[in-house]
DNA sequence: ATAATCCCGGGCAAATTACCCGATACTCAT
DNA sequence: ATGAGTATCGGGTAATTTGCCCGGGATTAT
């Protein structure tokens, strides 16, 4: 049998001379190039036409999924399977959403690489353990795409106070009273699932809902 | 001339796969022991008292600045290269303020690495040139960053909340009262100036202390 | 030796949150 | 047009958190 010829994406040396000890210690798996960047990794997938591909997600530049929607738009029969330190789930299906047939963390055992290589190559779909996992809570506590949830009053006030306002100067400029915002506030965050102020950020920031930060030279 | 006896810390496989299979195939280095935590770390430290540390900052349970002053204070002599994915001069100056002997990015070449452990051997210390690009760029700029007055403690409850741990989380895993963490926090709000949480995400966010999760919408 | 931090936490009043509630008002399908 | 559904607005109250002060032990610097 020929070998799995596979194209290695990582931004660290440290990690591509971990992935390249790992498999050359197995028989049947070639690298036959390897990338950096986003950019990078694009240009030798049309050189080589990989069997395979290894792509961390938190790449330089464009970044993992950019690259990967980017590959899959050239190839779509190509195999990439991400590799990633994120163990959010949320990450994940972005990534099997956009087409990658495996998504294993970083913290994995090797074996679990090896064996989504393997089972990916059979035509499978592979995720690590701990990602599975979180799936499976998450979607018993059937979180969809939350941000769509708010009404239009509450997104407003979010963006608001996510931008920085605070609750008093909300209410004064939507002339309605504190409470109120605080009452909105609270239903925020249980519609997004946010146990905090730090979480609601977050999510926010991924809806795209906060603006860009000035830097004050004070 | 005896080798050198490294002890290996970092939470990924795949990563401690790599140093393993970079160091191996150097003469004169020889790993004596692995860990994945803080905790193990430590251990494995007093048993086998090496001569270097190849540390990882981010850490599950303590965390790697809480180790590498763990580890420091039971043999202030000890050497520990931090090895991290943070470009972030900040994170680097505090880590060498709490007596690490490098600061070496996950980026950085393998052969940079290398030379920061024959460098520091010699009683060097040795930083990647990333950082030390960022630092003087820095100091140039001299923008008087907050940031910088946290005390180690401070920074690294901080990197931890932002990024989504819960006090309650925070205080089991650093084995401290919540009360603790909240006079911690209350704390350091007041050093960066922060009237709310936002305000201090943004702070902390420009400071580069707030792992991104950027999910890119197709 | 003394001063200055840092880290840890108790205490307590003030503020905020979590969660309940009822009152309008608007939309929409029957 | 009537009723069901839901958005917006806020009152009330118990539980929690914050803001701020304190002191004590451990280190570090002077």
């Amino acid at each position: 049998m020929n070998p799995i010829n596979i194209l290695l994406v990582d931004d660290h040396a440290i990690v591509r001379e971990g992935y390249r000890s790992l498999l050359n210690r197995q028989p049947g798996f070639n690298i036959i190039a390897e990338a950096e960047t986003g950019e990078e990794a694009y240009t030798l997938f049309r050189q080589h036409n990989p069997d395979l591909v290894l792509l961390d997600l938190s790449l330089p530049g464009k970044g993992g999924l950019a690259t990967l929607c980017q590959i899959r738009k050239l190839s779509p029969k190509a195999k990439v399977i991400i590799f990633s330190m994120h163990q959010n789930p949320a990450i994940a299906k972005k990534a099997i959403e956009a087409g990658a047939v495996g998504y294993i963390t970083k913290s994995s055992n090797p074996s679990t690489l090896l064996k989504a290589v393997k089972d990916t190559m059979n035509g499978g779909i592979s995720i690590s353990d701990d990602i599975t996992k979180a799936l499976a809570l998450e979607s018993l506590q059937g979180s969809k795409i939350l941000i769509n949830s708010l009404s239009t009053r509450e997104f407003e006030i979010l963006q608001m106070l996510v931008n920085g306002t605070s609750k008093k100067e909300v209410a004064d400029t939507l002339c309605i009273s504190q409470k109120t915002v605080s009452n909105h506030y609270y239903l925020i965050k249980s519609k997004l699932n946010a146990k905090n102020d730090i979480e609601l950020i977050r999510t926010a920031t991924e809806a795209g809902l906060v603006s860009p930060i000035n830097l004050v030279a004070s």
